[in-house]
DNA sequence: CAACTGCAAACTGTCAACAGTTCACAGAGA
DNA sequence: TCTCTGTGAACTGTTGACAGTTTGCAGTTG
């Protein structure tokens, strides 16, 4: 056996049901088939040129990710999310994120940081010049992030929460007006991890997640609290539980 | 309709996919499989009285979980646990329990935190009588924690983790001989949480975090680092990033 | 005796058809 | 006109059969 065959030694990925299962969650996160649409199996699987059975299970596996509610009898649609939801999910990335800027703090070598800051001016500086269309599915700098951290369990979460926020932000039909602040703030934040200062790196993701969470919410609108929209309007709690001190 | 049909108003959960998932997942967890072992198809679905068709959309499930590993064309296998990958699971892991604990003692009230208190106790109390039978599949006090949280999407992932550490655990036949360790330091948890001490309480997680992860490897034994098992013995990093003082 | 080749059994991947449920609409009745 | 009921089309849930791959074993060859 040759050295270079390498299809024997790592898992081949060649049924239906694996490629459909990224086929529709690349449908799903670029709106090719919207939030709330539900999905025709007959339908779909016709479109995708396969039958129903490995469509089914691709929608299994993206419900279990997130991405798609399934009822009974009634079929799979792609997920909406509430006001909460959409907080609850900002908590559970800071959670993540938080994390990993200790663990980045902690291990990332110097040269890694390095890496994380030359991309960083780089998509700076492609933004100043191109007119805003948003940059390619590049990997955000936020899951670089957790990639240094070098932790795949923790990566693999973050990413599935990326996902969800990705799918919530497309929801409404604006596009991010933050983007250029977001920069701004990510290379702050780089900053302090290239000179290992934990606490403030942790206290400036804090507010960088505060801000992002704030912009999704306010683009999106509405649902607002359901109990209570206008009793309590200034009690807003960030990502960590704290109240803001605005 | 009457008031107490609630079959119409919350989604039915009546397919043989869904029940699937459940009784394999209860299977896998209380090693009625076991690590490693393979599932076959035909055999498993005569064996619960259904088709491939549900076992297959379960399995998938399942697989998403971090429960089971598939191989195109030979099977799947109930996942087995490298020292390594327990090592990321219980830093994701702290990373949820930690960010829960600072929600925790953000929101939580008082008379919350007394049932927690109330629920320790009570577990402490049976233990001293009963000799060792592990309590029933009671809702472990971290996740109970991580419920009081009040955030669905953690509550969610930190299941998640947790049925992963426990089929971890399982790859050992031996029972956890730090159950009684864990319930004082449990305490001692609860009643920091209590006074809203955030910082001690934060320091407490993480000791226990470590360890809990020091035990579990422990007990597991071996895998080992690949690399170097004994070439860097003392540079033991815990769950936070920290190397652990000693 | 060791290693390679070819075959057959066992199993997974996929499909098409059947069964049961949901939903929309037409028609009856008040 | 409005509400309720029944019916049928459309769709999901499930099944059994077929196709393709893997794996172990027997036979052959060096």
């Amino acid at each position: 056996m040759s050295e270079s065959d390498q299809s024997r030694v790592l898992p081949r990925n060649n049924t239906y049901a694996q490629a459909t299962e990224s086929v529709l969650r690349e449908m799903i996160l670029d709106g090719s088939i919207g939030p709330g649409q539900r999905l025709n199996e007959v339908t779909l699987a016709s479109s995708l040129g396969i039958s129903r059975g490995p469509l089914r299970e691709a929608i299994q596996r993206l419900t279990s990710e997130g991405l798609l509610t399934v009822i009974s009898h009634r079929g799979a649609f792609v997920r909406t999310f509430s006001r909460d939801e959409i907080v609850e999910l900002y908590e559970l990335r800071a959670a993540l994120e938080l994390h990993a800027v200790r663990l980045v703090c902690a291990r990332a070598s110097d040269a890694e940081l390095e890496d994380l800051d030359a991309l960083l001016s780089d998509t700076e500086s492609r933004m100043r010049e191109s007119t805003g269309h948003t940059y390619p599915q590049e990997l955000d700098f936020h899951l670089r992030l957790v990639l240094l951290a070098g932790n795949q369990a923790l990566m693999r979460s973050a990413l599935e929460v990326h996902r969800q926020l990705s799918l919530a932000r497309s929801m409404s039909g604006q596009r991010p007006t933050r983007a250029r602040a977001a920069v701004v703030e990510h290379a702050e934040l780089v900053a302090v991890l290239r000179a290992r200062d934990l606490e403030r790196a942790t206290a400036l993701m804090i507010r960088h997640l505060d801000h992002s969470m704030a912009s999704a919410i306010a683009v999106l609108g509405l649902p607002g609290d359901e109990d209570a929209p206008t009793t309590r309007p200034d009690e807003r709690r960030g990502v960590d539980g704290a109240v803001a001190p605005d």
